[in-house]
DNA sequence: CCACGATCCTGCTAGC
DNA sequence: TGCTAGCAGGATCGTG
């Protein structure tokens, strides 16, 4: 599944290929839900006769823009490649958009599911509120510690359910959020705020580790990602939990495990990354009463606090 | 406001 | 061998 490292790794790929090229022609359209809030028609309205000046990523979104603050906005979802092919290249199946170039440079947006989509924008502020409405901040260059604490503040939710959100961080998926995860030793199913000031820490730096990686690895060709010029990427041999279930963890040799989250997938390795649910009740008064002397008989178990990890077995 | 389940899609796989 | 049921999952929508 294309996520952040994917989609910028196509859009370095399609700026240094199309900036400076006129479209020429639109079509191949065979499933009108590609373009939710417009049409062929008006796309090739719109667009053609128009110079490309800019090739831009704003999460999982692709963005093209034209002449004319026009700009075209593509988003891959599942299983959705955009390849660009000469203008004589056979028939694709899966093909629902094409747009073409003077030079007869042919895009072509494939997806076998159906799922990925087509937007068109009048300006650069339309634009602006489609993903201001949709996108949180751009992990690598609006996230650090201090931006992360503040955005978990008030969240309850689940750390991997938050990842996915969107709105919450732009640009991390199901992969690339079990990978942070991983490297940051925190359990999916911690919640938001429940992490100390460290463990916030590592979380912001571990995105941005698995992101980074993930781009100079020209992304993860998990199922059927291919960048635009229909070359797989390199990620999906660094991968430590991600589709590794019952494989040993590369950090303590413990198998992964692999559980489901709001109808998800999340991989992670128990022994690292530490259930969250310690015994309901006591774990306020437990912190306080740290402090004072314990009765000799009760030897704190893990001796920092969050106690109650063995209960994690089943996990 | 926030969390979460259902929904859209189709190729692939496991199971009979 | 051939068939089918179930799974995969990003974003959106509806519900609690």
């Amino acid at each position: 599944m294309p996520e952040l490292p994917e989609v910028e790794t196509t859009a370095r790929s399609l700026r240094a290929r199309l900036i400076g090229l006129r479209a020429q022609c639109v079509g191949g359209v065979d499933w009108p839900r590609m373009l939710p809030q417009t049409t062929e028609d008006e796309v090739r309205a719109l667009l053609v006769g128009l110079c490309v000046t800019v090739v831009d990523r704003r999460g999982k979104y692709l963005l093209i823009g034209f002449e004319d603050d026009r700009w075209l906005g593509l988003h891959r979802k599942m299983s959705g490649n955009v390849l660009l092919r000469p203008s004589d290249a056979a028939h694709e199946a899966h093909t629902h958009f094409e747009l073409g170039f003077d030079d007869g440079t042919l895009l072509r947006f494939v997806d076998v599911r159906k799922f990925g989509r087509v937007y068109l924008f009048h300006s650069s502020a339309d634009r602006d509120i489609f993903i201001a409405e949709r996108l949180g901040p751009e992990p690598l260059t609006e996230l650090d510690a201090p931006s992360l604490r503040r955005m978990l503040q008030g969240r309850r939710g689940r750390l991997k359910s938050l990842l996915l959100d969107q709105a919450f961080l732009a640009g991390v998926g199901n992969l690339y959020a079990d990978e942070a995860l991983w490297v940051a030793r925190l359990h999916p199913l911690r919640t938001a705020d429940s992490l100390s000031a460290r463990e916030i820490g590592r979380l912001a730096t571990a995105i941005k580790e698995v992101l980074t990686l993930g781009i100079e690895r020209r992304g993860t060709s998990f199922s059927n990602y291919r960048d635009a010029d229909d070359t797989p990427g390199d990620n999906q041999h660094h991968l430590n939990v991600y589709g590794r279930e019952s494989q040993p963890c590369p950090r303590c040799g413990r198998p992964i495990r692999r559980i489901l989250i709001g109808a998800r997938s999340a991989h992670f390795c128990a022994s690292c990354q530490r259930s969250p649910s310690p015994p309901p009740s006591p774990v306020r008064g437990a912190r306080e009463l740290r402090v004072e002397p314990r009765p000799s008989g009760e030897r704190p178990r893990g001796a920092r606090g969050r106690g109650a990890v063995q209960a994690a077995s089943n996990f």
